[in-house]
DNA sequence: GCAAATAACGGAGTACACTCATTAATGAGC
DNA sequence: GCTCATTAATGAGTGTACTCCGTTATTTGC
C-alpha cells in the first residue's frame, strides 16, 4: 500500500512500456527518420518483443502519430494563447497557426509522413483519430477567429467552409515544405498568402450577404 | 517488311507487355481495390514473371498511377474544352473542374490512393511525374480562368497564388471523399462553396491592387 | 494460500512488395 | 548464317510490417 487507489501492477507495467515505447520510437524516428527505422529495432529499444509492440499501437505509423500528437498538441495550444493576445483575423491567424508552423519545419521527413497519416489512415486507430481530433480543434479555433472578427457576426455563417479551406491549404502545404519540394521554401508566406485570400473573401461573402438582409 | 520504319521486334514486344501489364493492372484495381490486389495477381494476369512487372513500374502505386492518369487526362481535357464554352470565373471553373469531379467518384478507394500517391510519393517515378505534370496543367488552366475574368487584368497577380489554394482544395477534398469521410458526400457543393470564397477573395485582392496604383 | 480465470507477452511464422544474379532473346557486324 | 555485345525476362531470395497462438504473469474467488 504505498498510497491510495493502487491501479495494480498490471496496469503499473504497462504504462511503463507504454513510456518506454512512446521513448523508443521518438528517439528513433528522431534520429533516423520514419522510413528507416524498423518497427523491430523500435521494439529492441524498448525492450519489448515485436509482438508486444503492436499491442502498443496497431500500425508503424500509429507511432509516429502516437509521438507527433505531442509536438503538435502543445505547439496548437501555444497559437491559441497567442491568438488571444492578438485582433484582427490576419493577425490572429498568423498567432494561431505560427507555432505549428515552425514545429513542421524541424523533421521534414516525419511531417510529411505526418500529414500523410493523419489524412489517409484509418481514423478508427486511436492516434489517428487523436490527431485528427486535434486537426478539427484547430479548424475549430481558425472558424472562431474568423467569426469572432466581424462584430456584425450573426453565427453559422460559412465560417465552416472558409474554415476548412484554411485547414485543408495548411494541411497540404505543410507536407509539401515537408516532402521538400517548392524550390522557395517560405512555407509561412506562401501558406498566408493563400488563406489571406480566403480570409477576404470569407469577408466579402459575409458584407454581401448581410447587406442583401 | 510490313510497313515502314519498323521499331524492332524488342520494342514491339515491349509495347505489348506494357500494353498487356496496363491493362491487368486496371481489371484487378476495379474489380479488388488497389489494396487488396497483389503486385503477384496483376503479374500472372498479365502473363509476364513478378520481376519483370517491376521493369515496367518501379512500385505498385506507379502501376495504379498509370492507370489513372489516363482517366483524370481525359477527364481535364474534358473539362478545359467545357470552360471554353463558359464566361465568368464561377461557370467557368465549374465546367472545368466537373468531369474531374464526378470522375473522382468512381471506385473510390483508388481515387484516395491515387491522390495519396500523387502528393507523397517519389516525383521522379514515371507516372507519378506524369500525374504531377497533369495537376500543374489543371492549376495553369484555373489560374488562365481567374485572370480572364477580370478585363482590367494586369498578368501576375497572384493569380498562381489563388490556383495554388484551390488545387490544394480540390486534391484533399477528392482525397476525403474516397475515403468516405464526409456522411453528406456532396463533394461537389463542398468543392465549390470553398473554391468560390477563394475566387471572390481574389478578385477583392485584384480590385484593391489596382485602385492603389 | 490455492485454483481458476483473465490478461499480457513473446517470438516464430506469414504475406507481400521489391531486388538481383542468372539466363534468354535480340540485333549488329562480318 | 554465326558470333558477340546488349538489353530484357525471370523467379528464387530478401527485408520488413504485422499476426497468431502457446506461454507466462496477474488478478479474482474461495
Amino acid at each position: 500500500m504505498t498510497t491510495d487507489s493502487e491501479p495494480g501492477r498490471r496496469e503499473r507495467n504497462k504504462q511503463l512500456k507504454q513510456a518506454r515505447i512512446f521513448q523508443a520510437a521518438r528517439e528513433l524516428f528522431d534520429r533516423r527518420g520514419y522510413a528507416a527505422a524498423t518497427t523491430q529495432e523500435i521494439a529492441d529499444l524498448a525492450d519489448v518483443a515485436s509482438g508486444t509492440l503492436f499491442r502498443y499501437a496497431t500500425t508503424k505509423a500509429e507511432l509516429l502519430l502516437m509521438v507527433y500528437n505531442e509536438e503538435y498538441r502543445a505547439a496548437i495550444e501555444r497559437g491559441i494563447h497567442a491568438a488571444a493576445d492578438e485582433s484582427g483575423a490576419e493577425r490572429r491567424l498568423r498567432a494561431l497557426l505560427g507555432p505549428l508552423l515552425t514545429a513542421s519545419r524541424t523533421n521534414s521527413e516525419n511531417t510529411a509522413v505526418y500529414q500523410r497519416e493523419v489524412l489517409f489512415g484509418d481514423p478508427d486507430e486511436q492516434y489517428r483519430a487523436a490527431g485528427l481530433e486535434l486537426s478539427r480543434q484547430l479548424q475549430e479555433s481558425i472558424a472562431a477567429i474568423l467569426l469572432d472578427d466581424d462584430p456584425r457576426v450573426p453565427p453559422t455563417t460559412g465560417s465552416e467552409v472558409a474554415a476548412r479551406a484554411i485547414s485543408d491549404i495548411l494541411h497540404l502545404e505543410i507536407a509539401r515544405s515537408g516532402l521538400g519540394r517548392d524550390s522557395s521554401e517560405d512555407l509561412l508566406g506562401l501558406v498566408f498568402a493563400q488563406i489571406d485570400l480566403v480570409v477576404i473573401g470569407f469577408r466579402a461573402t459575409l458584407s454581401a450577404t448581410l447587406s442583401a438582409t
